[in-house]
DNA sequence: TTTGATGCAAAATGTTTGCAAAGCT
DNA sequence: AGCTTTGCAAACATTTTGCATCAAA
């Protein structure tokens, strides 16, 4: 709540943490991370290569990977496995934003979700299991509005 | 056969299934599913290749994939996704042995648990959600304790 | 100047597929 | 006989890596 208006914003976080793990700025890293702070869901590393070539400066694929995979590692960004060909990231981010998955296993539409009271059974479990807990993930499968139909 | 005796095994459910959805039997799918059945926790499609070597009849790797994947179809299989190089297989069973896993990213340990209050919350969750949910699925992961030591 | 970041192409990995032989029914 | 299933090997798709080059500190 305080003047925190520079490390509210997750792509300063982003810069931030990664100059404290050592990291030169390269001139790849920046858009990626823009990329990521201004989609709702997560994204396959071919997405962001895409959006990349149109929008700003273009970024092989290998550094897409390589730098979701530095991102992975320092918790900036948290992969999301729908059961599609593709890995999905996407960024990390406090309590408020914090989502799900629901899939549709037709169509491969994948759309974010919230709900409380099931952040609070996996909190709760989370103090009860034999793990430190240190991520989860929740992805719901099934038909969506229109393959239902 | 009007005792439950038979289909409360899920290798006879499993055969049954396969038959009404007009299978023959092919000598590989038996011991796949006796493997699958005697598991407590999810396998990859190499991990039963490699059981089935030394165990019964040797099953080559195309075929397991076949296999998982029709099972998985008739929703005989859930995958398992644990965010490790290869997906995960095990038998869907009622209720009593629903569960759930915990993976340790370090070690690459995957264990399961289930929680009542988690399943209720995903219950009620998956009425109000824009999605006919077919399945869920739920990841925690973390150190476990050998790792966190 | 030293070290990390990047792009390209090649490699590695997990999974799927084409095809001929074998097996069910 | 007519169909599915199987194994093998080749094909595929995604992801990772080697290396030369470029850029940041």
């Amino acid at each position: 709540m305080s003047s925190h208006a520079v490390s509210d914003s997750w792509v300063e976080r982003a810069e931030a943490t990664l100059a404290a793990a050592g990291h030169k700025r390269g001139g790849a890293r920046r858009p990626v991370l823009d990329l990521l702070d201004g989609q709702r869901c997560a994204l396959t590393a071919v997405e962001i290569e895409d959006a990349l070539r149109g929008e700003s400066r273009r970024v092989s694929r290998a550094s897409v990977y390589r730098i979701l995979d530095e991102l992975e590692r320092l918790r900036l960004v948290q992969r999301v496995e729908t059961g599609q060909a593709m890995v999905r990231y996407e960024r990390v981010c406090g309590h408020e934003e914090h989502h799900h998955h629901l899939v549709c296993d037709e169509c491969g539409l994948v759309m974010p979700f919230s709900d409380k009271a099931l952040e609070r059974a996996i909190d709760e479990l989370s103090e009860r299991v034999p793990l430190t807990v240190s991520e989860h993930e929740i992805v719901l499968h099934g038909s969506c509005s229109d393959c239902a139909a």
